[in-house]
DNA sequence: CCGGGTCTGTGCGGCATCGCACCAAGGGGT
DNA sequence: ACCCCTTGGTGCGATGCCGCACAGACCCGG
């Protein structure tokens, strides 16, 4: 296991097709950490793979790892006695799934589903508890990382009170868009639906609008999104407060000089 | 300014007339502090009015102190473009104001406002720091009530979305008066519509209801709680799965026991 | 005791979303 | 080439909340 993982952690990040092929570095908290750390904790990744609709963690199931998304979107999601659901806030290749394992309470009473499939770095709880616990670099990113989140699902919390469907649908395909390259995105208006706790068909008008406007084009389970300004307009106000505490807590490390640290090291 | 503080955190909880006098065990997570750390900064504790109204923090703005409520009550508020306003989630006796001082960000994008007034005590920033930067105990146990909050960040952006204002009202009547000892509330349905972020007319129907089912008491600004299992019968899920998480990931010391250590100490 | 401000109760039209039913249009597998 | 299943589009009445307007109830201070 552990050689397959060092393999794939060191693994070169282009190949000569010129197809990206994944790096540690990819996610933004991995290519933050300063060398020490990645020297400690990179031979430990486990390159993962995270297929649409797996579920990393259920409510209230202990965790075994930490999940460190590349280029997959995962989506922290409460489902309800009812059976419906609400997403509380997404994870991408800024951040990290599993807080509770640092934070002390193992569990959360959440679900945590890719919500676009792609692939992950995986780090044991053990492990990550171990470096967390030298109370260095790492656990100020973690702890950054985690008030990041917290914005997001306050946000959350204020747009599912005061803003309408296409507002919200807005918000909602630009954080998918940050957290992914291209336009393009590959989901359902059922699983779009789902994620903002409301009916299929709302979905479907609300997005028509947009389709009409010509900020998006629909295509059976295809958004590419054709005009971002235009949908950044449409937003609500929680979309840019959310990126700007992001962009101020994480402020992105400059991963060329990162990537230049490790081949040097 | 210490030596006042020094006799306020120091000062006996009963006066002789039965009165309850403030002591910082009352509030939880001070109360939770083994021996050492409580003798550490317990004597940096100030005694501090909360008025009603009162912001302990704006929207941005850069925190200098943190403020652990004894017998007072802390929404921390987003407030929107518009005006509109919506409860993120609310801070008594079981928590403390200001997390973005350990996290890391200093600030958040939203306020704390006193919902129902008393007292904390504070703590300057550099001081909890000090002792967060020890890593001992209060920083396990700060992380772990800032997963408490996350919770219910987490469900109050659930409820918002798939529950109706008298479901909202119960679960929002449940967490203010886990925080105040008895059964009465002096808030007016404004102050409450303001924050579920609803109509006030809509407060004032809801309230109506419950209180044609007896299970509360409505007069003007002041409510009391007659039938608290009738309240949780109607309330959501989301009181219930909250309370049970923060009771799972702060369980409440044995307070005496605390008082004991303290005053051999 | 009276007046003015605050708080609460009520009615009405409007609107967004829901729940349901159904159809149309891909598009992949045999 | 066909079928079938998934996905997306549309129409309906029902409902819960909003915005507004206004009246009554309460309370404090003069």
């Amino acid at each position: 296991m552990d050689s397959g993982a060092q393999r794939s952690a060191r693994s070169g990040r282009k190949s000569a097709s010129g197809v990206t092929s994944p790096h540690p570095d990819e996610n933004h908290l991995l290519a933050a950490l300063p060398v020490e750390v990645r020297e400690r904790i990179f031979p430990h990744l486990q390159l993962y793979p995270l297929p649409l609709g797996k579920s990393l963690y259920e409510s209230g199931a202990s965790l075994a790892h930490v999940y460190f998304p590349t280029n997959a979107i995962v989506s922290l999601l409460y489902v309800m006695e009812s059976g419906a659901s609400a997403e509380i806030s997404v994870v991408g290749n800024e951040g990290l799934v599993g807080i509770s394992l640092f934070m002390g309470g193992e569990s959360t009473p959440s679900r945590a589903v890719v919500q676009s499939g792609g692939h992950c770095y995986r780090l044991s709880g053990q492990r990550l508890k171990e470096e967390f616990n030298r109370h260095g670099d790492l656990l100020v990113l973690m702890l950054r990382y985690t008030q990041a989140l917290i914005t997001q699902m306050a946000q959350t919390a204020v747009c599912n009170r005061h803003h309408n469907i296409d507002q919200q649908l807005c918000r909602w395909l630009l954080l998918s868009l940050d957290r992914l390259s291209g336009n393009n995105l590959v989901m359902t208006q059922e699983l779009i639906a789902n994620m903002l706790g409301v009916r299929r068909e709302g979905v479907t008008e609300a997005a028509g609008r947009l389709q009409r406007l010509g900020a998006i084009k629909y295509r059976r389970g295809n958004i590419t999104v054709l005009d971002r300004p235009a949908l950044e307009k449409l937003s609500c106000e929680c979309y840019s407060v959310v990126k700007k505490e992001t962009d101020r807590l994480l402020p992105y490390p400059q991963r060329t000089t990162q990537r230049d640290t490790l081949k040097k090291g």
